[in-house]
DNA sequence: CCTACCGATCGGTAGG
DNA sequence: CCTACCGATCGGTAGG
C-alpha cells in the first residue's frame, strides 16, 4: 500500500462519516435524536451496522456528534452569512431573515434541527441536554450582543436586551412549529413581517 | 350480577381508563408521544399489555386519545380559569398567566405538552399532527378572538390580531423551551414581564 | 468496514 | 382484564 493510498483511506473514511452525519441530522430532525437508531441510519448510509460503531462507538455518542454537524450546518447557513453584514442592526434582522429562509430552504427537511430536539430532550438530563442547553445559550449571546450593539448605534432605545432576545427566539420557535405544522410559506412571512416590525 | 355490580365493573373501567390516560399524558412529555411505548406504560399503571390493548385498541388510537386527555388538561388548568375574568383583556393576560403557572406548577412533568408534541409530530403527516394542528388552531382562534374583542373596548390599538398572536404563542413556546432546559423560574419571571410589557 | 450473534423491547394477536 | 406468544427491531459486542 503506497502512502497516497494510506491517505486515500483515511479521506474516504473521513468522507463516509461526514455523509453518514449529514444523513443523521435530515433522519434526526424528523424522528427525533432519540428516535434516530444506528439500524435505520445504517440502511440509510448503505452499511451495516457495525460499520455505524465504527465510527461513532455508541448512541450517546452518534447523538452528540449529530448535535455538531447540525450546528455546523446552522452556522453556515444562518449565523455566517448574518455576521457578513455590515452593522449589528443589519446583522440582526439578516440573522432573523436567514433563520427563516433555512425554513423556506429546507436545510433540515424536518424543519429546525434545534427547535425539535431542544423540546424533545429538555426534559432528559444527560449529556445531550447539555449540549443543546450550550447551543441555545451561545445563539442567546450572539443575540444580545446585536442587540446591545444596535443600541450604542441608537437604535433599539429603551429595550431590555434580554426581554427582546427571549422575543426573537420565540418567533423563532413559532414559526418552526407552525411551519412544521401547515406547511404553509404564509408563515413564513407573518414572521418575517412581525420581526422586521418589532425591530424596526 | 346485580344491576349496582354491572355498574361498578363499568365505572371501575371507565375510572381505570381514565388513570392510564394521566400516565399517558405524564410519559409522553418525557419522552415523546412516539417513544411512549405500550409495554412502558402497562408497566407504570401496573397492568399488562393486554389490559392496555383492551382500551386502547392500538397504539395510534392511544396516542390521539392521549391528546385528547392533554387537551382536557390544559383546558381546565389554562383556558378555563382565565376566561372566568371579567373582560376580554384581562382574559387574554390571564391566559398568559396561567400558561406560565401551569409551567411553574408542572401540570404535565416535562413540561408543556403541545410545546413537545407540535415539534416532535409536525414533521410527520398522519391523524396525531393532524390533531395537533386542530388544538394549534382552536387556541390561535381563541387569542385571536381576545386580541380583537379588547380592540372593541379601546385595547391594543393598531395592532394586527394575527401578528399578536404568533407573537404570544412564541413567547409561550420560548418560555417552554427555555424552562425546561434551564428548570430556572426566572425565565418564566422575565416571560411574564415581557407578555404583560407587550400586552399591557 | 463485514457477518453473525446477544438479550431486551417494540406493536400487536390468540385464546381465554 | 390475564398469559403466552409472534416477527421485527432496538443498542451493542465478538471476531475478523
Amino acid at each position: 500500500m503506497t502512502i497516497e493510498n494510506a491517505r486515500r483511506v483515511r479521506a474516504d473514511g473521513a468522507r463516509t462519516r461526514s455523509t453518514v452525519l449529514r444523513q443523521a441530522t435530515e433522519l434526526s430532525t424528523v424522528v427525533g435524536l432519540d428516535g434516530l437508531s444506528i439500524g435505520a441510519l445504517a440502511t440509510a448510509a448503505g452499511m451495516s451496522k457495525s460499520g455505524i460503531y465504527a465510527h461513532f462507538g455508541s448512541k450517546l455518542e452518534l447523538q452528540l456528534t449529530t448535535i455538531d454537524e447540525a450546528d455546523r450546518i446552522f452556522r453556515a447557513h444562518v449565523i455566517e452569512p448574518a455576521l457578513a453584514l455590515p452593522g449589528p442592526h443589519a446583522q440582526l434582522l439578516g440573522l432573523c431573515d436567514r433563520y427563516l429562509d433555512h425554513l423556506d430552504d429546507r436545510v433540515f427537511s424536518g424543519g429546525c434541527f434545534f427547535s425539535a430536539a431542544v423540546m424533545e430532550m429538555g426534559p432528559r438530563p444527560g449529556p445531550v441536554r447539555d449540549r443543546l442547553s450550550r447551543f441555545q445559550r451561545e445563539l442567546s449571546a450572539l443575540l444580545a450582543r446585536l442587540v446591545m450593539e444596535s443600541q450604542a448605534e441608537g437604535r433599539l432605545a429603551g429595550e431590555d436586551p434580554r426581554g427582546l432576545v427571549f422575543e426573537v427566539t420565540g418567533q423563532f420557535l413559532a414559526a418552526s412549529a407552525a411551519y412544521t405544522l401547515t406547511d404553509d410559506p404564509e408563515v413564513l412571512a407573518l414572521a418575517r413581517t412581525t420581526l422586521h416590525r418589532r425591530l424596526g
